[in-house]
DNA sequence: GAAAATATTTACCAAATGGTAAAAAGTAAA
DNA sequence: TTTACTTTTTACCATTTGGTAAATATTTTC
């Protein structure tokens, strides 16, 4: 719980009675491997925490294929918050890639702290701009570089990331084949 | 000036009032093909909004390739706005493609609106997300698609686009060479 | 621990893309 | 209009990546 306000405290200065009446709303759950946070076609009804393991944005392209979009690792918010605020459907899929443990709001309370806590919607406007920011940084390599460096880029961005992974996710992030992604691994080696 | 005022008002409500004192701030600027708005290294010192012309955001990447990070046209703002905000070096180039007429505000004017109109950050802060989502969402076909598809989904986004801007940007946007996109445009015709 | 299921590696060949260079087309300047 | 300059197209071949399939390795289940 510690780590969710320190994250939080990095952008907004908030009181010790705040942070309680934030704590006091936060439910702790638990995912596994391949569960699904929120779905394509449903409305997220929960913003999300992750305290432990790694979980992926994904969907599937128009050819069928299952695209990678981005993953999140411990420490950081999971959440389509877009499509969470708005309550409208979502066009994308939130799943464990490894067994987690989630704080968890939903929709009422999340609304409930916004509407207590002066200042709450700049502070998660600030943190949801930060993400955004954070993704393209991470994705804008995937275009411009070749396979091999776009690999070389995803351990650079998600160091110790690589083992918790199975490589067809990391090559679908990647947008090469888990083949192609296999010959480069080896001969990086 | 209308179609500035009018994007903004789709993020907010501002009275006459506020309008008028956002118009009595605003520049207007000209810009000639090739011409940079703000450049790499240094500070961005303007926010401007694009009212003529098509601009880009781009980069060298480590093997000196010139990579065109995405394109804004008509009745968008131009702004390195993180960097701006915080008035830190920016890391990419913003460059007209075409000539170009632009709004423009100073960082003082700018914190002046900010302190007198409550709620324009908020204002702001929604724009900038809208922003970034529809980056994100542009350029994510630009990782798991093949180039013709690539082209196409350009074409979709930017349409119009086309005509006005060099191959050679648009290759790197796309991220394949210019010689690739020629190849590809034949065999669609 | 053995069997089954899943994930990863490897191989082979086809297809797509890149690199170099030159030709053609289009634009701007004299 | 002619010349110079820039942009786009084309060609050729090398390299990278994809698609299909099978072999190997790893993990899970019983």
């Amino acid at each position: 719980m510690k780590a969710f306000i320190d994250y939080i405290l990095q952008f907004g200065n908030l009181n010790t009675q705040q942070t309680d009446l934030i704590m006091s709303k936060a439910k702790t759950i638990e995912l596994h491997k391949d569960e699904y946070f929120s779905e394509a076609g449903k409305i997220p009804r929960q913003v999300g925490f992750l305290l432990e393991g790694v979980v992926r944005f994904c969907y599937y392209n128009n050819k069928g294929q299952e695209i990678t979009h981005h993953f999140i690792d411990e420490n950081n918010f999971v959440s389509d918050q877009q499509k969470f605020e708005a309550q409208v459907v979502a066009s994308e899929y939130i799943q464990a890639v490894t067994d987690c443990k989630l704080l968890v709001f939903s929709k009422k309370d999340w609304d409930d702290i916004g509407n207590t806590i002066v200042g709450w919607d700049a502070i998660t406007g600030l943190i949801l701009k930060n993400c955004l920011l954070k993704t393209i940084e991470r994705r804008s390599p995937l275009v411009s570089e070749d396979a091999t460096t776009r690999y070389l880029s995803f351990i650079e961005h998600f160091p110790g990331l690589v083992n918790r992974i199975p490589l067809s996710h990391i090559a679908s992030y990647l947008g090469i084949t888990q083949q192609s992604l296999s010959r480069i691994r080896k001969n990086i080696r």
